[in-house]
DNA sequence: TATAAAGGTGTCTGTAAGACACTATAGGAG
DNA sequence: CTCCTATAGTGTCTTACAGACACCTTTATA
């Protein structure tokens, strides 16, 4: 088939402020000029999908060794107006302390937005990012994903509150806490947290446990 | 990119006399002459990714509406020796009734092999039809995909012997009927299945509920 | 009519999910 | 210095379901 091109499209998700966001860019060209879009671009030539996909991120948000995993692949034909092109669709976490970095790279126009308060979007890109937020909250329930979006260190709290941004409802907190427990991927601090009022235990994913489970499934029922 | 091609590999099961299988085709050119391979083939011009499936899905089997779904895009630049192609995999589930259509079709050296017992595969196929495995018994247990695999009517022992042929493990039996009896998506039949010592009562899928259900997830934690 | 082969049925125990409310601690204000 | 308040942290009860486990029923055939 001639005249067919690959891209790969990124929906880049963070928590912030309790906040479950995405970053989208201002389109410069038509079609769809000046409405956003979720970043992404062609295929080179030598690299491979996941490739291309991190080089991607890296541009867009100066940020490496991110979680990154295939989403779905859309080629409808009449997706873009411009022709044949085929795109496939990938979804990363990043922390919202590596979120600093992004200021650096070359997002002009990249901005994050709440997933509760989406712009209209440019192609299929709606559809995208539907799918992606339903992968996230699938995966969030049986693998340690969600801690991709923490920093090393975090309190019980910080996880409670990425958990619920994630799957738009709150959550009990003995109910989490102790099934957290019962899992026993954590390793409590020395430290503690010294912001609020009281200060809050520490802790970081214990990694031994971790790599046992984290490919297992069924872990997280919340 | 240039010499950029598009491709869909279609991982299709059944299920015949208890064992699980996947069609194969024998390769009669280079690369990987004489190998087998999942069907497959390019993307025409006009189609979207699933008509290109369900295309070359009827063409090896004679076999339209059945379950298909897309499991995901395998890009690494050396997959292929002859240059860049990519190929974006389905898997299909057929019931062995409508397997024997598959006579009729252009399938000259398409044979069906148990998982059990698989030959040589050429590219990178053997991941394809892993991956492929690993989802159909994934969604097994959460949804109702299975059913694809039976006849509308059904006994129960047909059904178990399905989900323990997928699974690759036995089940209990009282516990499996207790479940399924739970879910509430069977409607007896007024007719039995004679083809043993004692008839078996048939079932079908109460449609109602299934349709309910079908895509809520978590459904069989067998 | 006796037998064999396949179909069909119930109980107990352990684990975990979900609902639910109060106490403990430290920082800041007065 | 002490009182107030915001946030951290903690247990119990009930219900549902998964898993382990063994025998009776039915009909075709010898």
């Amino acid at each position: 088939m001639e005249n067919l091109r690959l891209t790969v499209d990124i929906v880049i998700f963070t928590v912030v402020g309790g906040v479950l966001k995405a970053l989208l860019v201002k389109r410069g060209v038509p079609p769809y000029e000046g409405q956003y879009a979720i970043p992404g671009g062609f295929i080179r030539g030598g690299e491979s999908l996941e490739n291309a996909a991190r080089r991607e991120l890296y541009e867009e948000t100066g940020v490496r060794n991110v979680f990154l995993e295939q989403l779905y692949t859309f080629g409808d034909p009449k997706r873009d107006p411009r022709g044949r092109v085929i795109t496939v669709a990938y979804y990363a976490l990043i922390t919202s302390e590596k979120l600093q970095v992004v200021a650096g790279a070359d997002a002009a126009a990249a901005l994050w937005f709440a997933l509760s308060d989406l712009p209209r979007l440019a192609f299929d890109h709606k559809a995208i990012l539907d799918y992606a937020l339903e992968r996230l909250r699938n995966k969030l329930e049986y693998t340690t994903v969600g801690f991709q979006l923490l920093p090393p260190k975090f309190t019980l709290v910080e996880l409670q509150t990425m958990y619920e941004a994630i799957l738009g409802r709150r959550l009990d907190k003995r109910n989490f806490r102790r099934k957290i427990s019962l899992l026993g991927i954590l390793t409590p601090l020395k430290e503690r947290q010294r912001t609020g009022r009281k200060p809050a235990q520490l802790f970081s994913l214990s990694t031994s446990r971790f790599e046992k489970l984290k490919d297992r499934g069924i872990l997280f029922p919340f």
